[in-house]
DNA sequence: TTGACATATTCCTATATGCGTATATATTGG
DNA sequence: CCAATATATACGCATATAGGAATATGTCAA
């Protein structure tokens, strides 16, 4: 078997750096694609492949302007991955300290009683 | 040329479900790879050789205890994850919608008059 | 219609993958 | 030392990739 496809999920597409440079400026405003040939100094080719990809896993979208597509980022595609990342998150924010732990997680409960 | 490495950094590591369900088992405290195996259900090289690329991207780290290696979550090597993707949070949280700000900042604005 | 512009797709190649199976490398108990 | 346990590595395979180059598709302008 080989990896997962990049367009399995979001987790996979995102995998690859320049499609999240795509993303990150896309995230400024909707562009047409050679905008973000230009921006990013890669190939034509190249972009619209990546765009494909973000396509497929939801992440862009895109309208015609003439003979132009705009894209347009849709970031909510982006949750699954924040929803998992975000529950590590105390990993690194030390202020956490034991006894806030506690607190938090009692906190927690109460909320989904 | 290829796909990057999985082992490049977090994005490419935590991009294969598996190793997001070792992490997801690893965030309930330290195991030996055996408590991993019987847990997941997957054969016992291949947990070995996930865990291969978690501890080369620095999210996992491990200690041996006799014959066992105990191994054990790094959380905060999820970091550039969680700061990426947080980026785009609103996307999704519609109370931060376009309107909804500038109404809020209306509001706002009344009270303080 | 023709030509220029904008974007998408196709073909090629080297490469790293994930899985399975088999085997190597500890480490412990007797 | 030997056998058993625990983990890591090696090998073979099918597959999807990212990039480059060339080309196809689509759209406007005159």
């Amino acid at each position: 078997m080989a990896r997962a496809a990049t367009t399995l999920d979001a987790f996979n597409a995102v995998a690859e750096p320049r499609r999240r440079a795509i993303i990150d400026v896309l995230a400024d405003g909707e562009r047409p694609v050679n905008d973000l040939v230009e921006r990013l100094g890669m190939t034509q080719p190249q972009v619209s492949k990546h765009l494909r990809v973000l396509r497929e896993v939801g992440l862009v979208s895109a309208h015609a302007d003439g003979r132009r597509r705009i894209y347009r980022l849709e970031g909510r595609a982006l949750r699954p991955i924040h929803d998992w990342v975000k529950e590590y998150e105390r990993a690194w924010e030390e202020r956490f300290s034991a006894l806030d732990e506690v607190l938090a997680e009692m906190q927690e409960d109460e909320g989904e009683a």
